[in-house]
RNA sequence: CGGGGCGUAGCGCAGCCCGGUAGCGCACUGCGUUCGGGACGCAGGGGUCGGAGGUUCAAAUCCUCUCGCCCCGACCA
């Protein structure tokens, strides 16, 4: 493909909208242009990385066993209304309506349409498992879109729906899913972790996040060197941990002015004690109830574990007005010391806190030195909190270690939430009709892209792996004499003809920008053509992550190519 | 939704405080010279200064409203 025969449109200077590196560099290379916030147009070059990484894609699911299918981008309010999800969705769910003032909406993902066609279309145990899929656009009107691709409003995902006719089945089901991602971010070159996932509120059994290492990522993730274990910070367990016995005395309840010193590190500070010692009280609001948590100093509370814990859809802090109606204090001196009409549930690790610092329900005061049974009566135990560095692994191989990650795959047990909602049945071998039992999967097509860049980049631009990188080889004639030229179309030709995928910048440019051009670009490899060499007889091919070059006598280049686009 | 910032040529920006009819670099067009890591010269094209209203003899500049975009945050006591 000669470079002058497609739109690329670099920029010298970096869009000063772009912070993140996958947008600065996706928007610099020509690959990208903004719309509107969160929504894009791919450009030629943008639009090859997105067919590459589909074609893994579809190949994988093919060879799992699933069928393609397309649904409709917009689909009827009425589907949505069955499950509960008109209501539940929220904003995030773009709605319109047509001429007639039907209401439709802007499918941010498929259960509904996918279970609404398996209804009417699959009778009998005989056609399961069934699994479909899809690679659509989607559209999810995202709070605060940000970092270009990685979190858009309008986005390329393969979403997948399995139908079984049992728990155990589907299990198998979501067993192929997990290997098939597996496969996938294996085969796109990507260095990834595949992480236990909350399931939420929409129950099941299993969840797994497929996380692309980068500093840049927006999830935390835990896992244990062995690779026994690893999970979403949100979702890792921990254990109660054994008392580490150190057998210090209980001393004396005693209050002590803190005067305006509300946050953990005010008060350890001031008060000259490890945030370890002391337990902080915080107020959520789950469904109904308000509960008082009590966490380590050192510790986050994981809302999704109260929520859990309380059987609450979820839970969040509560306001100022509760905590000082509750506790008879402004927000910052809140402790289970005397604190009425509220049940306190606590974390694990603060049943081991001796002489501990909490706040005292009253203004500016703290108290040294509570402990639990003496000062106030044992809240109910749970894991409460999230996992930090150093923490025990649940599965006892060792100790989490912390990790940032972009989620491009999540895989989901779904259970019969949908199937109950929508009545989706099958004849079971007895004639007697039965839920299908259903899992999710989805891949974020066009987020795995950009993280694709986050991991592999340099200050000249992108690096791509090259099962994904837009043409295998970039090839710079480097002068415009006759021979230069030749040769380049001869090259170029004889290895199109061989399948490797060429973009031959042909452009009349000085030789600095064509290799500016090229390392943003990002094509894996470069086959420079110049007088220099050629009068050697030799050309240079050269790899963009390592620098490498090589001179070769023209006609082993296609050899060569092949060679390295193998491994 | 709260806070901050920004909309002036395709991109990056200056001009705005202190009103006087728009400028710089890159990119783009033509010609010439150059040609292995973002060349140079000469000559050009391109902007109703996000939009609407107001103040004024005069508005990119001052005032009001509006639209869009970016960043941070959305409450860890």
């Amino acid at each position: 493909m000669r470079f002058s025969h497609l739109l690329i449109p670099t920029l010298r200077d970096d869009p000063g909208e772009a912070e993140t590196v996958s947008h600065r560099l996706m928007l610099r290379a020509g690959m990208i242009r903004k719309v509107a916030a969160g929504i894009y147009t791919f450009l030629p070059v943008g639009l090859r990385i997105i067919r590459k990484i589909e074609q893994i894609v579809r190949e994988e699911m093919n060879r799992a066993g699933a069928q393609e299918v397309l649904m409709p981008i917009a689909s009827p309010a009425e589907l949505w209304r069955e499950t509960g999800r008109w209501e539940y969705y929220g904003k995030e769910l773009l709605r319109f309506k047509d001429r007639h003032e039907r209401d439709f909406c802007l499918g941010p993902t498929h259960e509904e349409v996918i279970t609404d066609l398996f209804r009417r279309e699959v009778r009998s145990y005989r056609q399961l498992p069934i699994n479909f899929y899809q690679i659509q656009t989607k559209f999810r009107d995202e709070i605060r879109p940000r970092f270009g691709l990685m979190r858009g409003r309008e986005f390329i995902m393969k979403d997948a729906y399995s139908f079984d006719r049992t728990e155990s089945a589907a299990r198998i089901s979501y067993q192929k899913m997990y290997d098939a991602y597996t496969r996938i971010f294996t085969r796109c070159g990507l260095t990834f972790r595949a992480v236990e996932a909350d399931t939420g509120l929409i129950g099941g059994t299993s969840s797994h996040e497929f996380m692309v290492l980068a500093d840049t990522g927006e999830e935390t993730i835990v896992y244990t060197d062995e690779g026994g274990y690893s999970a979403n910070v949100e979702r890792a367990e921990l254990l109660p941990e054994a008392d580490p016995g150190d057998g210090q005395d209980q001393e004396a309840l005693q209050a002590v002015p803190t005067p305006g010193m509300s946050t953990v590190e005010q008060v350890t500070s001031f008060l000259k004690i490890p945030p370890q010692r002391l337990v902080k009280t915080l107020l959520y609001r789950a469904g109904q109830e308000t509960v008082a948590v009590l966490v380590r100093g050192d510790h986050e509370v994981n809302p999704i574990k109260v929520a859990r814990l309380l059987g609450a859809v979820e839970a969040a802090l509560a306001p100022p007005e509760t905590v000082t109606a509750l506790t008879g204090a402004p927000v910052g001196f809140a402790g289970p010391v005397g604190l009425k009409g509220v049940r306190i549930i606590a974390d694990h690790a603060v049943r081991h806190v001796r002489n501990m610092v909490v706040g005292a329900n009253k203004a500016d005061t703290h108290y040294l030195n509570a402990n639990l049974d003496r000062d106030f009566p044992p809240p109910q135990f749970a894991d409460l909190r999230n996992a930090k560095a150093g923490d025990p692994s649940p599965r006892g191989d060792g100790s989490l270690k912390v990790a940032k990650g972009i989620e491009v795959g999540h895989v989901f047990m779904l259970g019969t939430k949908y199937s109950q909602a929508m009545n989706a049945h099958f004849l079971d071998p007895q004639g007697q009709e039965q839920l299908a039992v259903m899992g999710c999967y989805g891949i974020g097509v066009s987020r795995t892209a950009a993280a694709a860049i986050e991991q592999n980049h340099d200050a000249k631009g992108i690096i791509w792996p090259v099962p994904i990188a837009p043409f295998h080889v970039q090839l710079m004639p480097l002068s415009q004499s006759a021979t230069v030229l030749h040769l380049a179309e001869q090259l170029h030709d004889s290895l199109s003809a061989a399948g490797v995928e060429v973009l031959w910048d042909d452009r009349d440019e000085r030789a600095g920008v064509k290799f500016n051009d090229a390392d943003l670009l990002g094509v894996p490899y470069h086959l420079l053509i110049g007088d220099k060499s050629l009068a050697q007889g030799l050309v240079e091919w050269k790899s963009r992550r390592t620098g490498q070059t090589v001179k070769i006598p023209p006609d082993q280049v296609l050899a060569h190519a092949q060679r390295h686009l193998q491994s």
